[in-house]
DNA sequence: CCCTTATGTCAATGCGCGTTGACTTACCCG
DNA sequence: CGGGTAAGTCAACGCGCATTGACATAAGGG
């Protein structure tokens, strides 16, 4: 809970009566929350008390755990800064990052951990659909350039989420050799994919 | 087969009372309702109507929810034969299995089903790890011929995921030029892990 | 053939969940 | 500065869950 709370950032001041930011604090909660552990396993009284709010308050302000659960996806996958990723680094970024341990405060891994767990459960995952084609394949399709198809935004984020859950398998950093073996594959790999240019 | 026969257990008259036999077809459902469901949306209750047995034998078979699900996580990733897959033609098989639609009737969509809803769970994401080392890194290491390091397996395992994964979201079939587009990209980057021979 | 025991059934218990409605309190406008 | 209302608190509800122990019954050896 004390991780969460720090991921989430949102347990200083004295709290005003403030309805705009206890709602954004609850959603803030609700975004990290959902993400580590997935829909079912996040109670509403969790999310209540990283946000420093009280259960009671989000049937009201969000019309129940779905309603709740939809303004974070959307919240999530929303505003994506994938335009600021540079092409040439993009590769040996990712590896690196796959390499290393799961760090939920970074963006990237709370976007996409929060797809994953949604995916893996059939409440969710029928709102799924949309929001990735929308937010997500089109933005990345945009990005590489493609004019035709999108498989080649398929295969990308397939392979992305793949070294996500490799990683979150894994559980710790992998160190060494075979740190750097990894690192070099993981590379090639995304490389192939993304092309030259 | 079986297990439908068993979910349509009250027709089946006879039912003689044998605790081994019994044992089995919770322990089948088990693997079927986890790889489909997830740990936390599956109810013993689920399970036991789907083996036509009682909610009760559970905990007293297996010591309980948590025990059984081990049971079932070593059953379902315990020995497969990854022996039998050729290897020239493995990367196109998976890249057509990927671009149909999620069968649960297949064992491998199952396996790697069930593998995908313990790694997103904090509850059994710690049980994973020593099992998937020595049952299918190991293996697939073998398989690929590797004498170093097994961060050869690491990625192909992660890539073979995130395929999975990709098509849990996609939910239905490709279709089309973009069917023909994907399994031609899918298969390059399979093969170019696995590598010549 | 009956009696013991393994096997299966069933009702009950306690717990955590999402949600509701009544209550209290702080804020702000007149 | 006082009252009205928005904002937050709290207790309670019904529900489904895993688990338990008491009970019923089939099976098979003496």
């Amino acid at each position: 809970m004390t991780e969460l709370a720090q991921a989430a950032g949102v347990l200083a001041p004295p709290r005003r009566r403030d309805a705009a930011a206890t709602r954004a604090a609850i959603l803030e909660a609700a975004k990290t929350a959902f993400a580590v552990t997935g829909y079912d396993r996040t109670s509403l009284r969790d999310i209540a008390a990283l946000a420093g709010s009280d259960v009671a308050l989000i049937p009201r302000y969000f019309g129940g755990k779905e309603g709740l659960f939809t303004e974070a996806l959307k919240a999530t996958i929303a505003p994506d800064r994938l335009r600021d990723w540079d092409r040439r680094r993009f590769a040996r970024d990712v590896a690196e990052m796959m390499a290393g341990a799961a760090d939920i405060a970074d963006p990237r891994t709370r976007t996409f951990q929060f797809l994953l767990q949604a995916a893996t459960s059939p409440t969710t995952a029928p709102l799924l659909g949309r929001a990735v084609q929308e937010r997500f394949l089109a933005p990345i399709r945009d990005w590489l350039g493609d004019t035709a198809g999108q498989e080649r935004a398929r295969v990308l984020a397939a392979i992305y989420i793949g070294f996500l859950v490799e990683r979150l398998i894994r559980g710790a950093a992998l160190e060494g050799a075979e740190r750097t073996a990894f690192i070099e594959r993981v590379t090639a790999v995304i490389e192939g994919v993304i092309g030259p240019e």
